[in-house]
DNA sequence: GAGTGGTCTAGACCACCCC
DNA sequence: GGGTGGTCTAGACCACTCG
């Protein structure tokens, strides 16, 4: 662990246990040089940190301070390193998958396209239907290389796809380019997240990429709109 | 304009411009530091901006590639300042409010609290519903307090509140906390959006901080699912 | 082994805020 | 005027990739 991230991490949690509560000043920078022997540089890389992530805000002339951010948004920002299937958003709780479908195709045109393809190259083709405590909460069509992600099986597709990448596979998650929006679900749709009603899904279309800039998932997955919200923090 | 946004920009165009075409590795940093006449953290800092934005990768040991994105992405990322109004994001388009309602109100004490205001302080109400090309996107329902934003007139929310915000007030617009979740529209939300069909609406809860890290804006839209959607990058 | 980006230092000066 | 964060320098060494 290098040096400006412990910082980031100790000033997180003393934020987050109420150590700084909202509204109050942090220590100053070259305060926390002292503290902690280091430049002010990499203070600045650290508090920086927690700006990125929404927890504090910095005023030029006068300090850092806490932002007022509810609790339940606090631990949410602090914890989210942004990156995480839906195994991991879901930590704790009983996440289980049923497998819809699982083949191996060649990619049509377009999906070859963001995945960098050429349409005889395969893709695995994935259907799945993900529960939170048994209940189904979402339903997600994903494309991934098979030569970039080797050796995917049924057992792996049960439980986490990113976990088998960056465990098994040693592979790094570099980001995601999401478009979110509403849509109504289909039949069959309904019938397999379990829907009676009116009820409608918030439809998140996403391409992945490893560390090394390669595109290795194409998927869209429809939550249950009741069930289900996504956040997110912009800065600047 | 300082140095490193300087180089980020012109990196940028060149990028969107195709000079660097996807896959393509850019100029070393230290290549840079020579071309600019910087050090080199300050082409570090350059090109983390666009790193963030998505639009491109470093690989260490190798070098910096610009990453496969669409074309339409690459323009939407490369633009987006990740913070606007939705005027703004409908540049160039006509964009027309009308306004359902605008009356200065106490706020409730869930509002109150995410505004850090007392229950006794005073709050616009404002409820709008914006077109763009006459065609009507998204109602809206919005808290402000107004010791924040004082002078707000209905001539201004047919525009642009942000535009008022940060031209007229000289305010700064440092970041917004968003929860995004998929709804039905009211019966009143379908009369004034012009919805016939069964169309679902994409819910964008948005709180809405300064520069100095106070709270300004409390703020649900509701946004017709089949005219909008919610693009995002999340990096690391 | 040569070359890349990642982290870090110990300063410096500037822009801004508040008294 | 005194203190804050913002930017920047000119180096240094490290971790990693690749031939």
């Amino acid at each position: 662990m290098v040096k400006y991230q412990n910082i980031a991490n100790e000033l997180r949690k003393k934020i987050v246990s109420g150590e700084y509560p909202p509204g109050t000043q942090i220590a100053l920078e070259r305060e926390l040089c002292e503290k902690y022997s280091v430049s002010r540089i990499t203070v600045k890389r650290a508090v920086d940190e927690l700006v990125k992530q929404g927890l504090i805000v910095k005023r030029r002339g006068s300090g850092t301070f806490v932002k007022s951010v509810e609790d339940s948004d606090m631990k949410a920002l602090s914890m989210s390193r942004q990156f995480e299937g839906f195994t991991e958003s879901y930590q704790g709780k009983k996440v289980t998958s049923k497998i819809i479908k699982f083949s191996i195709v060649h990619p049509k045109e377009d999906i070859a396209a963001k995945l960098l393809l050429k349409s005889d190259d395969f893709v695995y083709d994935v259907v799945r239907v993900r529960c939170a405590l048994d209940v189904p909460i979402v339903i997600e069509y994903m494309k991934m290389p098979i030569q970039l992600i080797p050796g995917l099986k049924k057992e792996i597709l049960k439980k986490s796809i990113y976990a088998y990448i960056q465990n098994e596979l040693k592979l790094k998650i570099q980001s995601a380019h999401r478009r979110i929006c509403a849509v109504m679900p289909s039949k069959e749709e309904k019938a397999y997240l379990g829907i009676e009603s009116t009820l409608p899904l918030l439809e998140i279309e996403q391409i992945a990429f490893l560390d090394d800039g390669r595109p290795f998932e194409y998927s869209v997955s429809r939550h249950r709109g009741d069930k289900i919200a996504f956040k997110s923090v912009s800065v600047r």
